[in-house]
RNA sequence: GGGUGCUUAGCUCAGCUGGCAGAGCGUCGCCCUUACAAGGCGAAGGUCGGGAGUUCGAGCCUCUCAGCACCCACCA
């Protein structure tokens, strides 16, 4: 009550203001319009200046004047409101309702404490003040003894004839309750707070909270008993539970986990939903993890939000289907299995392709259901029997099928283009596989003596390896300091070639000198200047020089592409892309000292040779951008070198879903169409900047382990492609051909899996019906990093073969990092395993986990300290269930989720709260009438039907937080019933409604017991599977269910 | 250079179309009460990044400044 002043005057203090503000505007308001009052005489509010002075002020309204309670608290406010409504806006309006609004609630709240403590508090509280004393006093002794002693003395003739009824409060408070929201509340909170005093004082547990209003309006009826007694004697009686409702002591999940996944799956639960009914299907794609990989939280995460919703929509009744596989992953297949054979002393260059790609297949069946087997553990409800792998003989066919289409169309081309080459791989990669990283660097600056011996000009470069193959050296044209240059012959050092100057609007007067060097077939820049300018320099590409600083083998396989005529073969140094810009053979163009040698032992003996002839001017060190692979955090090189390409910006031809758009347009036009929705929407900006922008898509990969490219060449050079090497050959006219050694990027494949999978593109019986019920799949969930890489091109490949979107909705949610917010990564030695959260993991086999296989071993020793210091006990086992609603509670719509593992603790802990719920329902329960027989007389109580609506209300809460993708709404939801609502309130009371002699009572107590646990269980399923199963099973028939699993119950 | 977010309790984060600032964890008291110590009851802890504006009223809307993060991009 202490606060209650304050509020007061707040409240008051607001009408003050309020009542101020209308009677400044009332005056002006009388005198502007004395003529028509009738007009504004809207409901008896007079608008004559004359009336004004008799207009009550809010202040007196409620003051003067409070409302009954019950009635409704809108008159008077629109009374006000409507008074001065011409000057008053509708905003304005509200605001005052609102105050006057905010005040009814406050004094009604008052008026109950007022009769709480009029009409109860001398009675009972006076009572409990003794027993309060009498208890403080001997807390030091036996607090316990002493509590129930008290309580039991002093309560037990007081409540014996003053107790509350529950119900007539209840039919009390419901007439109150149809009056307004408001109004609902109060009464709610106020059964509440009564119930949780009789509680308190029941159960013995009395603070000086007592001292609050908490009491009775009602004279108790007086031929109850005591609780107290009641409670003792309620426990003496209690029936024998039968064993199959027996629970544990406290919720053990690794027993529980380990049987139910098992038999969901043999009955067939995760199979797709095949109903003819398309109204209702969910589908959903799980984007394929690598096969050779481990679960990381990220999958986890990921997963559980995909189950989860799989769960609800299969409960709600839909057709459902949560399609898996596994992607061959190229890239980090292949780099796995050659650091394998690194490790055996050997190397796939010395198995051979075949030989390789069998290794391959070898580990992929070795550890290809790790991850797989991971999932089973988080409870992933996949059709497994539907599951895939992007190298199946059937999603192959699919792949193929699609290039040739594709090329047919006239959609693929293969062409001499600058890619993104990374030298340890030797293969393209992708550019979105490239990161840019700032480094220190060196910037060299290079004298190009002029060919007249007039001078020189100084170029500024950070790679100086790279001059042999300069075309030119640039300026900008409106350098004043170059401006007489221009056009003039400069001689090309080490190479002893003449190159001219030219401008450029590219060049950037203040960097550097000024002057860039022009190396097209190493440079985007510098390609797209040699571009604009090749007439002139064309002319001047007699004599030039080019050193090729990579290994070899790299030109041996570009060697062996001999389709393009500029391509010209020199043995094992040579370079395709640099004979193709210079039409000249390399052997020509490259000075013999720098053939053949790493880019950097090419750099540093240019660079000597250089100080040697007194060419260099300057080495400054200098901050750059350098672009490294993603995989192997090698510095990437652009290479000239032959690709194939979907032409993603070509319209395409007739006979296609979208004749005369390009596969980007349409991409981008179906989800302005809002075909395909994000969410949250945002990313659409991130999606159509990037499809805006979007260059040819660069598929082939200089790799071994794919998709291989079905593309023949014959002795000529000439392309045949086709479906398989018969048709190729019959194409060829029975000429010699072979196959192009290069496969596809693993996006090509897995941007096919939405049809693919589903049959496409001959779908027949059963996979007609399952084409027609899931594609487009409901939704996508996944993280904003592969947008580009998977999202785009799937709406661009589906979309184009079927005319049909890939997916309706893409949902992005964030990426895991650690607590801290750092990017959970090997190197970094912060990464959690998931499974181990599960099972849990002592610190020597953490440290173990943490500290091997490192790329810098040196970072061990002080991962291993950081380790010890984050889980000096290592990390217990949390448990499937505790996982997965911890992934559940962090999925908001943000980017980043930074995982605290101290947060699974809490949710482990919920866990046992609701196991530990569900025990007690059974002791009370089990074995006695919990009313499944609908004729016999159950009184519901105020509490009762509290807790119900409170179900209710949770159940709305949760079904909005799914249609949102709100799982931590939904996680946050269920947490906050059952915890608070449940166990802090509703258990506590049904302990005292039980201890009642009453057996409609306890009828109604134990049916709402049961049926609101039931219930909450199927509620909370989606979540935490595991834990709802084994407890629905011993719960269901006191609610009077009988089905054979949870999973295929309804949802509530 | 372009773009997108973020800044709220000690930490990690929610906070709806503006209407009395929330959760979990952590901290500090007191309790091993009969479903649960993986628990209960209670407490402390906030200038909602800074400043201005709109509004009767701003964590939320507008402008501005600062800091952080990420994405895209061709400064050698």
């Amino acid at each position: 009550m202490a606060d209650e002043p304050s509020r007061k005057d707040d409240g008051d203090g607001l009408l003050e203001r309020a009542d101020a503000f209308l009677s400044r505007h009332r005056a002006p308001d009388a005198g502007r319009k004395p003529a028509e009052p009738s007009g504004t005489r809207l409901d008896g509010q007079p608008g004559d200046s004359e009336e004004t002075p008799d207009i009550p002020t809010l202040t007196e309204i409620v003051i003067e004047d409070p409302p009954v309670m019950g009635r409704p608290a809108a008159p008077p406010a629109a009374e006000a409101s409507s008074g001065s409504g011409e000057v008053l806006s509708r905003v304005q309006v509200q605001n005052l309702e609102h105050s006057v609004y905010q005040k009814l609630k406050r004094d009604l709240d008052e008026r109950i404490v007022e009769v709480m403590r009029e009409r109860v508090m001398p009675d009972i509280g006076g009572a409990l003040d003794t027993a309060l004393q009498k208890v403080t006093q001997n807390m030091k002794s036996d607090i316990n003894h002493m509590v129930r002693a008290s309580i039991e003395e002093t309560l037990r003739g007081e409540l014996k004839t003053r107790r509350l009824s529950f119900n007539d409060e209840g039919a009390h408070e419901e007439a109150r309750e149809e009056t307004r929201e408001a109004a609902r509340e109060e009464a709610h909170d106020e059964a509440r707070d009564e119930a949780r005093e009789e509680a308190r004082e029941e159960a013995g547990d009395v603070t000086h909270e007592d001292e609050r209003e908490g009491g009775r309006d009602e004279p108790a009826q007086p031929e109850e008993a005591p609780p107290a007694a009641d409670i003792i004697s309620a426990s003496r009686d209690t029936p024998s539970i039968p064993p199959e409702m027996e629970l544990a002591k406290s919720f053990e999940p690794a027993a529980i986990e380990a049987r139910w996944y098992s038999l969901w799956e043999e009955n067939g639960y995760f199979k797709a939903g095949l109903a003819p009914d398309t109204e209702h299907s969910f589908c959903i794609q799980l984007p394929p993890p690598n096969v050779t990989g481990v679960l990381h939280m990220g999958h986890a995460f990921n997963q559980t939000i995909m189950d989860a919703l799989t769960r609800y929509h299969r409960m709600r009744g839909f057709n459902t289907l949560w399609l898996p596989g596994t992607d061959h992953a190229g890239i980090a297949t292949q780099i796995v299995v050659e650091r394998q054979l690194e490790q055996q002393g050997t190397s796939r260059q010395a198995l051979g392709r075949e030989k390789f790609i069998e290794k391959v297949w070898e580990w992929k069946e070795q550890s290809g259901s790790t991850i797989t087997q991971q999932m089973r553990r988080l409870g992933a409800s996949c059709d497994w029997s539907r599951e895939y792998f992007t190298m199946d003989e059937k999603l192959s066919r699919v792949v193929t099928e699609t290039f040739v289409r594709l090329y047919e169309e006239g959609l693929i081309y293969r062409g001499k283009r600058l890619v993104n080459w990374d030298p340890v791989l030797l293969t393209a990669v992708s550019d979105l596989e490239v990161e840019a990283t700032e480094e220190d660097g060196t910037l060299w600056h290079i004298r190009y003596p002029l060919k007249d011996g007039s001078g020189h000009v100084t170029v500024a470069t950070t790679r100086p390896e790279t001059m042999l193959g300069d075309v030119a050296v640039a300026v900008n044209p409106t350098d004043q300091r170059y401006r007489a240059l221009i056009g003039k012959m400069v001689v090309l050092p080490l190479a002893e070639r003449e190159i001219p100057i030219i401008a450029d609007e590219h060049v950037d007067k203040d960097f550097g000198t000024g002057c860039l060097k022009i190396t097209p077939a190493h440079d985007f820049n510098d390609f797209e200047v040699w571009l604009r300018h090749r007439p002139i320099i064309g002319q001047t590409l007699k004599a030039t020089g080019y050193t090729q600083a990579y290994p070899p083998s790299i030109f041996k396989r570009n060697a062996r592409l001999k389709d393009s005529p500029l391509d010209d073969i020199e043995g094992g140094r040579n370079t395709g892309s640099s004979a193709a810009v210079y039409g000249k053979s390399s052997s020509e163009l490259l000075p013999a000292t720098y053939r053949g040698l790493d880019r950097y032992e090419a750099r540093r003996r240019i660079v000597e040779d250089l100080k040697v002839f007194g060419l260099l001017e300057a080495e400054k060190p200098h901050r750059m951008v350098v672009p490294r692979c993603a995989r192997t955090d090698s510095v990437v090189e652009p290479m000239l070198t032959d690709q194939w390409f979907v032409a993603v910006g070509k319209p395409a031809p007739a006979g296609t879903p979208h004749p005369g758009k390009s596969i980007a347009q349409v991409a981008r036009e179906v989800v302005e169409k809002r075909e395909v929705r994000f969410c949250p929407d945002n990313w659409v900006n991130t999606y159509n900047q990037w499809m805006r922008n979007i260059q040819d898509w660069c598929i082939s990969r200089q790799l071994w382990w794919g998709h291989q490219i079905p593309a023949w060449y014959d002795e000529r050079g000439n392309i045949h492609v086709a479906r398989s090497e018969e048709e190729a050959r019959a194409k060829a006219g029975g000429a010699a051909l072979t196959r192009d050694p290069d496969v596809l990027d693993t996006w090509f494949s897995s941007a096919l899996v939405c049809h693919s999978t589903l049959g496409w593109p001959a779908p027949q019986g059963e996979e007609l019906r399952a084409y027609k019920l899931y594609l487009p799949s409901s939704v996508l969930v996944t993280g904003y990093e592969i947008i580009f890489f998977w999202v785009a091109r799937m709406i661009m490949m589906t979309v184009h073969f079927t005319g049909r979107v890939p997916f309706r909705e893409v949902y992005i949610h964030g990426i895991v990092r650690d607590a801290d917010g750092r990017k959970m990564s090997k190197s970094e030695g912060n990464t959690i395993d998931p499974v181990d959260l599960i099972d849990g993991i002592d610190l020597g086999a953490l440290l173990e986990k943490r500290t091997t296989g490192l790329r810098k071993p040196e970072d061990a020793p002080s991962i291993a300290e950081r380790t010890r210091a984050e889980f000096p006990q290592g990390i217990p086992a949390y448990g499937a269930d505790a996982l997965r609603f911890t992934m559940a509670a962090y999925a908001t719509l943000g980017r980043n989720v930074n995982f605290d593992f101290k947060r699974c603790e809490g949710y482990r802990n919920f866990c046992n709260k609701l196991w530990n719920a569900t025990r007690f329902v059974l002791m009370n329960c089990a074995g006695r009438d919990v009313g499944l027989d609908e004729t016999l007389p159950a009184e519901l109580s105020v509490a009762d039907r509290w807790i119900i609506s409170e179900l209710q209300r949770t159940e709305a809460e949760v079904a909005r937080g799914f249609e949102d993708y709100r799982l931590d709404n939904v996680a946050n939801a269920i947490y906050r019933f059952v915890w608070d609502e449940y166990c802090d309130w509703y258990l506590e009371l049904a302990k005292v409604q039980l201890a009642e002699e009453n057996e409609a009572r306890q009828r109604a107590t134990r049916r709402t017991l049961a049926r609101v646990l039931e219930t909450t269980l199927r509620l909370a399923h989606p979540v935490i599977p595991f834990i709802t199963e084994e407890l629905w099973q011993k719960v269901a028939q006191l609610a009077g269910k009988s089905g054979p699993s949870i999973m295929v119950e309804p949802y509530p």
